[in-house]
DNA sequence: AATAAAAATAGTAATTATTACTGTTTTGAA
DNA sequence: TTCAAAACAGTAATAATTACTATTTTTATT
């Protein structure tokens, strides 16, 4: 239960926080075999999922079934380019109203909320501009 | 590429129409096994697949690493509960606002958004109260 | 510094949701 | 009625993730 040291994790996090393109397990695994060449894929994702739990890490559903991960546990809204598949940070303001707005003439709690929002990315609609 | 009738796919559809809890496709398969005994899960899911392709039905990713499905594709919002995973529509206007939010500042085009709340429903709020 | 129990690891096997394949049946236009 | 296209049932394959096991690391205590 008490939580020990480990290199893997500590290079898992400090990849993470290098990164600000969401990467999914797979591609932490890759990059960090750079440091342990044998590092297991299991190690990627127990310790993935630890970090998470204690909240040192954010873990993103956007919805094209993988994972991605987040080292930027603040609260701020993703977008998703469903032509590439790129996750994107948005630089916006929190929309804490949304979930008063959503509690009316509802019976149960809302506490949180998620918003994805879906588009064309930049360089995609520049790829698009050129056929 | 010209749809064909079949009478899996209309059970299929009907089946969604009466239920309002977004299934799974597997759910979707153990009902309708009720009325084809012998029908695949193979066909269920491309039925499903399909059905969402053209827009008849709707497909949700709440995070829960598995498909739900909706036959009601007009837009609405869904809350998920983050202790029975229960899928429940809300009623509440629509967000298109937060479009304009999000492309302030973003240098890509944004087109949709998808909006999940979570928290307690009301069933598992009344079972918390009597621990 | 040596010890030892708890935690973490590497490597592998298992699980789960979903998709792909194959030979047969159904549909529907000619 | 015919027959090609589409859909089917059944099964195999894929992909992401989790679980298991024997070994190694960590760290508190001697």
């Amino acid at each position: 239960m008490a939580l020990k040291y480990s290199r893997q994790r500590e290079t898992i996090k400090d990849f993470l926080i290098t990164r600000k393109d969401h990467p999914t397990a797979d591609m932490v695994y890759m990059s960090v075999r750079g440091s342990y060449p044998n590092i297991s894929l299991g190690t990627v994702y127990r310790n993935l999922t630890l970090l998470a739990d204690i909240g040192e890490i954010a873990r993103i559903r956007v919805g094209d079934g993988v994972d991605h991960f987040d080292a930027d546990t603040s609260l701020h809204y993703h977008f998703i380019c469903s032509e590439c598949g790129s996750v994107i940070d948005l630089d916006m303001d929190s929309l804490d109203h949304l979930i008063e707005a959503a509690n009316v003439g509802f019976d149960g709690q809302i506490d949180g909320h998620v918003t994805y929002f879906y588009g064309k990315c930049n360089n995609c609609l520049k790829k698009g501009k050129g056929e």
